[in-house]
DNA sequence: TTGCGATGGATTGTATACAATAATAGCCTC
DNA sequence: GAGGCTATTATTGTATACAATCCATCGCAA
């Protein structure tokens, strides 16, 4: 349904998306070198494709271009984590808010399966895509909310939530969040629009609160911390 | 200081900027094609960086890439535009919020020149330019919040603004919101942050009421709508 | 006149070739 | 052996050539 790859269309939203989906599952890591020609190799199209799809990425700030010297995967700064989630922080609230007065019955189901996808893969042992269904699960109040323009910025912030998450996480432990995606699924359920957005902006300040954000990370501060015992 | 254009660096950003500015300006009207070739011969660049060019504004919704066809300056439909100011409401009240409390008087001096080019622009009847300067301010409120993520998404809301405003606009007048920018230049001159978030909402609210949203516009709705005494 | 189909021209999509720049390795000097 | 300079290599930036697609014109028949 979705259409097979050997269509006609724009080879370079595909390239773009395999990129970003290896982002968000976190197979690439912050800071990565995207060799262009490597990129083609892989996904079988010329570097004209493969550059299309950088510079795409690179203005949603997946991927960070240095002129001459190529495409790397964003390491966000402790400053961009926090406006990152300000961001969210100023958007998801109120669109959870009006996700919760559009949510339909196909919607909730649509979600439930999300989060039970999001539970196996956890099960699975398969952090990398449960962190990219519970970013989906985000976007998909975004969509509910119908407001295609914020919904569009929802994934952009999401996506870099992704690269903030790989960079300052606090623990190795998985996501421990789908409690709140719980509540909030229920809240929607019940169309609560209130309890939604405050759920929603606590869900965040609890995101938040598990990033470490203290340390510059972005040029280590210290030999020691740098080459020292990890 | 900003760079001679003869240098190396990515010259495709050059012509996504002089493209954009001409959208702003009202030079190049919402619905016109923009061939490659002419448009790289019009900035003496191959197809490849125009290719580039129209890539990067149609990430940001100024242009639209129909496949096989080329690239057209969008033409924001009714709904659209609704979602472009309902977007900006959530966001730039805040914005002015944050930027009241933190505007220094150099900030202060740099707006008020902004504002009094607008108005030079009004009285030599350069409306288009004035525009330009218009949504200008707004940028500069959001950069002087100081949080570069939301300035990023404003600035493409206040891009979009511009079509929508081209398509959608009631008068012929010119603008006559400069009373609104002086007012809020004052609020944010006394770093009075409540009353900055309140006038920026209620000029959003004025920018909406001077627009026409009612018809579809994508597609006139009847004969004598499309042919009929302008 | 109206509708359909074919042909030619123009425009976009993609790959590739070449030029420019940065990274690397080797050599020489000290 | 360390440091700096040069040459080589690898990679990116840009232009161009070719293929694929679309659009307009024309012709023809009903």
């Amino acid at each position: 349904m979705t259409g097979i790859g050997k269509t006609t269309r724009q080879r370079g939203r595909d390239v773009a998306e395999g990129l970003a989906t290896a982002i968000h599952e976190h197979r690439l890591s912050p800071g990565m070198k995207l060799n262009e020609d490597e990129v083609g190799e892989i996904f079988g199209v010329s570097r004209t494709i493969v550059r299309s799809a950088l510079q795409s990425l690179s203005h949603e700030q997946l991927v960070v271009i240095e002129p001459n010297r190529g495409a790397f995967v964003a390491r966000p700064s402790v400053r961009e984590a926090r406006e990152v989630f300000e961001a969210r922080a100023l958007l998801e609230p109120r669109t959870a808010h009006s996700a919760a007065i559009r949510t339909t019955a196909r919607d909730i189901a649509l979600l439930r399966g999300h989060i039970d996808e999001e539970h196996a893969a956890i099960d699975a042992g398969d952090h990398g895509r449960a962190l990219r269904l519970s970013g989906d699960f985000h976007n998909e109040i975004a969509r509910i909310a119908n407001q295609a323009t914020i919904a569009a910025f929802i994934g952009q912030l999401v996506a870099r939530s992704s690269l903030i998450i790989a960079l300052y996480w606090r623990r190795r432990q998985a996501t421990c969040e789908s409690h709140a995606h719980h509540a909030l699924l229920d809240a929607l359920e019940a169309q609560d629009a209130d309890r939604a957005e405050d759920l929603m902006k606590s869900h965040l300040v609890d995101l938040v609160s598990l990033l470490d954000l203290t340390e510059p990370a972005d040029a280590p501060s210290s030999l020691k911390e740098a080459l020292g015992p990890r």
